[in-house]
DNA sequence: ACATTATTTTTTGTATACAAATATTAGTTG
DNA sequence: CAACTAATATTTGTATACAAAAAATAATGT
């Protein structure tokens, strides 16, 4: 897909949508009125969807019809239980790789993280959270980790939550941990990051539950 | 994409042909020629192209045209970390269910590998041995990782190199280390599995690096 | 013979058209 | 009124048409 076709401006578009919930899940999305909404033809819509097919960020009926996939509490779980197997993963391979560049990275995010909670920007530090997540995968070098890792929902569903949440204490106790983690890292800690992980993803996954 | 549209046949034929290696990397695919081959329109076959695009099995060059994503020794690589990170996650999951019911299925498929190793059909062995990695995915029970396994090239890699090679010392050594990690994994003992699979997967880089 | 322009042919991106399948509404009857 | 049926409107799946872009080929001049 061409980046400047419009298939592709469609594509950017829904999965904007999808992606911020302004989609929500089992939304029906009917081509002409896509088609007609973005003044595009009904074939590139259709491109579109096939391509978010692909991603399965939409899925198509029995008998026809383009929904947006919806989560349920088993799709937490999973998500939960993919996240943590993937983020632990990708610590571990930087753990082999000792990036000094990345750890900066990171304490930089850590930063703007406190920055943005003490001046009450908590959509800003939520974005800061997904950032320190999706920094660690980065690190890896790894593109198709990378990709699953972004293509997987979770940096999604991570934003979603925090829009709902937006409690003080919970990123009292985030900037912490995420503290932590990066000082492991650092020190060569392995067993201290793991743990650290470990425990940050559990309490973010006690805090989901509460929302379903 | 319904099951029975034209656009998902024309996506499964050429989807199969890519994961097959009949189709190599780097290939173009004309829209028009497969249009022909397949006795459909364009428009159904550029919807499978976008759907293959989503699962980037294929992509769109700058100016336009479609190409099979092709594999560089980067990619071997990239792979097989990746693979290492989800396998070993998987059999982490593993350890926590204890699904008797799995620890059957696997030594059957041991069982079939062996057989078929004797009896000389190397391809098959071949198929038994990809069936192996992907039940201990399935086992996880988790869908959202087993379809990344799937989508990762993880099995069609394999299949390709199992093609190449078959020497009768590599089924061997697959036979006897997929075994230990049942037994382990039988046993509980969580130590002598991730060992038995971490170098069950180094050795087969090695033997997959000396045929790029 | 070689490089540079024209010219033709392919190939793609997009729109429109239309029939078949689905869903919706209106109408009818018990 | 409720339940069924008929008529209507939507929506999708597919094919065809066509202009613009790219590639391939031929023609020209040096």
């Amino acid at each position: 897909m061409k980046e400047d076709s419009l298939a592709h401006k469609v594509y950017t578009e829904v999965r904007k949508k999808i992606l911020s919930s302004q989609l929500a899940g089992g939304a029906r999305l009917v081509e002409s009125a896509w088609a007609e909404k973005l003044a595009v033809s009904r074939v590139a819509v259709r491109e579109a969807f096939m391509r978010l097919a692909g991603e399965s960020l939409v899925e198509f009926g029995e008998k026809g019809g383009c929904f947006v996939k919806d989560m349920t509490a088993e799709d937490v779980k999973e998500i939960r239980e993919l996240r943590e197997l993937l983020e632990v993963g990708a610590l571990k391979l930087l753990f082999k790789k000792k990036n000094k560049q990345l750890v900066k990275d990171l304490e930089l995010i850590c930063d703007d993280f406190t920055d943005m909670v003490n001046k009450g920007y908590y959509g800003g530090a939520c974005e800061a959270d997904v950032k320190f997540h999706e920094k660690i995968m980065e690190g890896t070098d790894n593109s198709r980790l990378i990709n699953i890792y972004k293509n997987s929902n979770i940096p999604l569903f991570h934003m979603k939550l925090g829009a709902i949440m937006g409690q003080m204490e919970d990123y009292k106790d985030t900037d912490t941990e995420h503290r932590a983690l990066v000082e492991a890292l650092k020190a060569g800690n392995w067993e201290k990051a793991y743990n650290t992980l470990v425990h940050h993803l559990d309490r973010g996954e006690q805090a989901a539950l509460e929302w379903m």
